[in-house]
DNA sequence: TCAAAAGTGTTGGTCATACACCCATGC
DNA sequence: GCATGGGTGTATGACCAACACTTTTGA
């Protein structure tokens, strides 16, 4: 905030600005990293695919307007999506990232496990789930968005415990790092990653008295929920981290 | 952005909102991070102490803003203030957060070297250097701005090379380990430390021909400059991180 | 000659990696 | 039985923390 700037009162003074949110939503369906992208029904960029998002309301902070898209775009209940986990990305504010007027955007991230397909609701002509990774060129400037909340997803899995966010609430072992492999785009070494997480506090705990479940064929695994802990200390590594 | 709502080109059918930027501007002195603030002249919070900051210019991006009033509150030249470190925190968007009216704040933190005291220089009754654990209430929602910004910088100091944002052009090591335990309050083992920056590639290189320096007395110490890498693979992390 | 700060060497413990191996299930 | 995925054990090696020690200056 300025300091007392007179002008700070006279809402003529100042420049308007409008202000939304962007949603970079993730999933992980079939091996691959998807994100949930909105077809554009008007112009500017009529046709083009776009980031989910939306206008703040008049007494609605950034991340309650994120968290009321999440809910329309993916057509589920706001209980729902109250337990999706939703983050500030960060803000672009390039005066002509808009064709028609000063739009500043706080974009958000969030991970959320393999839902359906959406419906599509809201002002948009189209919703579904894109490869994350063969997205075409997007409206305004929602492919550096898009990059910019892949890498921070990638870095995310360091050194947090939110991978358990991509799975439902009742997980194994092998699909949690099925969410490592396939963000990171490598393979893990499956005893390893065991011993790791499981030696890291508060990141799973089993779901006690629950069946075991399997995944195809081969042995039922063990089914854990996500923990209490949020950082992950020491972190886990991209193997191609580790020398660089 | 909205998927082409109609109300996207009226700019009566939304909220306006006035657009600011608020720094958290640190650097190291006498082993205590400190964090610039200036003084209210006006109301509200009229003689408290808060971030500096103001609003984003017609046609200006929050990172060219955020820019601008570094170098007018600091009073240092545009030159000095593009080469040093400038980054996005995150936005606040609380409606009452601005007891004047609507107003959505993207805040930066900057990492600077010790510079002199600041002319409190714009529209602030003045400007200090604070030592950033005992700042009082300040106003507006700035507390919270400054704790989040204490815990990034924090945070950022194990996983990247910017911890010598806060050094001279030429430092040496026992100033950059300096910076690392000062804002980590923790003190660390040096001839650790030092195996640690030297075996990570361009973390530091020695300014060749550049003669040694004392710190007072002692055996004075080999210069260094910053290199070019910016991540720090592995990570260095905090000892208390080490157990959790 | 002593204190203080820079810089080098060494060692022991911990942790991760890369495997080998057993278990349980579907076909 | 055999393929498939879950789960356990283990040894080699890398890395890190701790601390002893030398070097170079000012007083």
């Amino acid at each position: 905030m300025s300091a007392a700037a007179p002008e700070g009162y006279d809402p003529s003074a100042f420049e308007p600005f409008a202000v939304t949110v962007d949603l970079a939503v993730f999933t992980v369906r079939e091996s691959r990293l998807h994100v949930l992208l909105v077809e554009r029904g008007a112009e500017p960029y009529q046709g083009h695919w776009a980031l989910p998002g939306g206008f703040l309301l008049p007494r609605e902070s950034a991340g309650a307007a994120a968290r009321r898209e999440l809910a329309e775009e993916t057509g589920l209940s706001d209980d729902t999506v109250s337990g999706l986990h939703l983050e500030q990305l960060r803000t672009y504010s390039e005066p002509d990232r808009d064709p028609r007027m000063r739009v500043v955007s706080v974009a958000h991230t969030a991970l959320v496990p393999d839902l359906p397909e959406p419906r599509g609701g809201g002002d948009a002509a189209g919703a579904r789930w894109w490869d994350a990774a063969r997205t075409g060129p997007l409206a305004f400037d929602h492919d550096r968005i898009l990059a910019d909340a892949r890498d921070r997803v990638g870095a995310k899995l360091e050194y947090t415990c939110l991978a358990t966010a991509f799975c439902p609430p009742h997980f194994t072992l092998g699909e949690l790092q099925q969410v490592y492999e396939t963000v990171w785009g490598v393979e893990l070494d499956r005893p390893n990653f065991r011993r790791k997480v499981l030696a890291t506090p508060g990141f799973v705990r089993p779901a006690e008295g629950a069946p075991r479940r399997t995944g195809g064929r081969g042995k039922p695994a063990a089914l854990y929920r996500a923990g209490d802990a949020t950082a992950l200390h020491p972190p886990l590594l991209r193997p191609e981290g580790r020398q660089a």
